[in-house]
DNA sequence: GGTAAGATCAGC
DNA sequence: CTGATCTTACCT
């Protein structure tokens, strides 16, 4: 089954769904930019950026089940955003789907995004992402993997892309976990949180 | 029970 | 650069 492709460490997964399609609603998509988020708590690299840096809560508790799952949460009170879990035995971590392509059922992503929206950006920004696609809140913990299920995931041979610092974060704000495909117009702009602390004081 | 911060986005 | 909009988590 391939969510086991997806038992591992975050920074595994995110290189290995780069590339991957994703179906929702009627719209295909290819995921051209990730971040990884979370990974044990006990080790070198524990990810205050992460949702799961606090334990179990009433929000993050689907990045503590199997791999596979989808994990939404509400982002500024408006907007949806998607991560796919991963790790496993109890460690929580999760992959942010930052930006896809879309590739089938473009007329209806444009509908949903607004007409005027250009082909490039109808899934980019994790926001947008889900918009595009007909992510809700209501798909918190479904599994990418179900052939009947709303949305699911079809991961492929793994690709070599690009890392840099992930977008928006103000803990951890340096570190390079975020991975996108190079040369790649739906790749969203790296923007650092007003918050974060200057450059080379994140860990 | 109050409050501040936030893995964002679009419009000035 | 700013406002929108609301849930969670952490404080008193």
């Amino acid at each position: 089954m391939s969510a086991d492709l997806l038992s591992v460490d975050p920074l595994t997964a995110a290189r290995r769904l780069l590339g991957a399609a994703l179906t929702g609603r009627g719209v295909r998509a290819m995921i051209v930019e990730v971040e990884a988020y979370g990974g044990p708590l006990d080790g070198p690299w524990p990810d205050a950026a992460s949702h799961s840096f606090r334990g179990l809560g009433g929000r993050n508790w689907v990045m503590f089940g199997p791999a596979g799952r989808l994990y939404t949460y509400r982002s500024h009170g408006i907007h949806v955003c998607a991560n796919v879990v991963c790790a496993t035995g109890g460690v929580a971590g999760a992959v942010l789907l930052r930006a896809a392509a879309v590739e089938a059922g473009i007329d209806v992503a444009q509908t949903r995004r607004g007409d005027s929206t250009r082909p490039a950006t109808l899934a980019r920004g994790p926001g947008n992402l889900c918009s595009a696609l007909g992510i809700t809140m209501d798909d918190n913990g479904i599994d990418l993997f179900d052939a009947m299920g709303p949305v699911r995931l079809t991961l492929s041979e793994e690709r070599v892309g690009v890392d840099g610092p992930r977008v928006g974060v103000s803990k951890a704000a340096d570190r390079p976990w975020r991975f996108w495909l190079a040369d790649r117009p739906e790749v969203s702009l790296y923007r650092r949180s007003p918050r974060a602390p200057a450059l080379g004081e994140s860990d």
